[in-house]
DNA sequence: CGGGTTTTGGACTGCTCGATCCATAACGTG
DNA sequence: CACGTTATGGATCGAGCAGTCCAAAACCCG
């Protein structure tokens, strides 16, 4: 019986952490979030309590998508070790035409996992579960003779994430995708 | 004849750098500059023009000294090239006990680099600066056969600065130097 | 030691922030 | 079709923001 909502939390929620991605936590305001959603203030107070709740919602299905899909991409064994990889550090080199430069991730971790252990803990446990993910394929290639066994598994898998960060943030800074590329090439050497 | 400053500007330079890398552009407020330099806002005020002049300040004087260092260090041909980059690198894994985590500038890349051109273009001049001497000297060191001549020493350069940026988000992110350090020693392995 | 100049502290301004409130609109159900 | 319930839009709130202003203090020089 009750006045039904109009509008689709999930494209809601989609919509601001395209808005905080773009603009960080404390560079978009509420104003900004009822623009890039399109909702009023009320509907965004009525379902998401506060603008550090809607952020936290938003970086969760970041995670949820972008982080799940990478987790599925290290653990496709059908694929060669390094070719998982390269097509790993791939989208710094050509990220999606609608997506904001950069990495959310990456973002919030510079502006906010200093200050709130909170957030630190949640991006730190999250990117753990890649890291061993990663270490597990790096292990099994070692053992095939895929990959030289004398290494590290757990330090290359820490490694490509160093330097897919790093990658994320020269995207953020504008870098082509031929420098990007050639980035990618001389990291994927080391394995 | 005139009434003469209390206080020294390059200190309070140094006290707003510190401010601004710790919690950025946005999460700095006037008072937290007034807290940090031990000024108050009519000498803030009368000194710089603005919070955004301080804050043009801040940058360049990191620029003028952490960034100068690394030019320096990447010029010493005294020292065998990776010695260099290691060196280079290694400032992510035992930063000074006395600095904020992470990196002034790959805070800055990320927060204001996409929506202010004008500093977007500053720091990509200074990187393009360090850029091209280690581009240099890994030519310089594969004319003297101190390195596999094979690859593209531009690339090369980028890469090393690549993975330093994402030594510094990691170290932002809490970084333990043993795990900082493994990364250093995969990364250096490409060259 | 007094006058001219600048610095300094603190009150103050207008504005925007995140968040709340309330009257009205819109819906499903009985 | 009317009632109960929730969603919605817009006015509104106090707080904190960047920045200004002014009276008083501090200094150097004659």
């Amino acid at each position: 019986m009750p006045r039904p909502r109009t509008f689709n939390e999930d494209r809601a929620v989609d919509a601001a952490m395209k808005a905080f991605w773009t603009f960080g936590y404390e560079g978009t305001s509420t104003q900004d979030l009822c623009e890039a959603t399109g909702l009023g203030r009320s509907s965004i107070y009525n379902t998401f309590s506060s603008k550090r709740d809607l952020f936290d919602r938003a970086l969760r299905h970041y995670m949820d998508t972008r982080n799940a899909a990478q987790l599925e991409l290290i653990q496709r064994t059908d694929l060669p070790i390094r070719e998982r990889i390269r097509e790993l550090l791939w989208d710094a080199v050509e990220p999606a035409a609608t997506d904001p430069l950069g990495c959310f991730v990456v973002n919030t971790l510079v502006e906010l996992a200093p200050h709130e252990p909170e957030i630190a803990e949640l991006l730190e446990r999250d990117n753990l579960l890649r890291v061993e993910a990663l270490t597990t394929a790096i292990s099994a290639a070692q053992a095939a003779g895929e990959l030289d066994a004398g290494h590290d598994p757990d330090a290359l898998a820490r490694y490509v994430f160093v330097v897919l960060s790093g990658l994320r943030v020269s995207a953020r800074a504008g870098a082509t995708p031929a420098a990007q590329e050639a980035v990618v090439v001389a990291a994927l050497r080391t394995l």
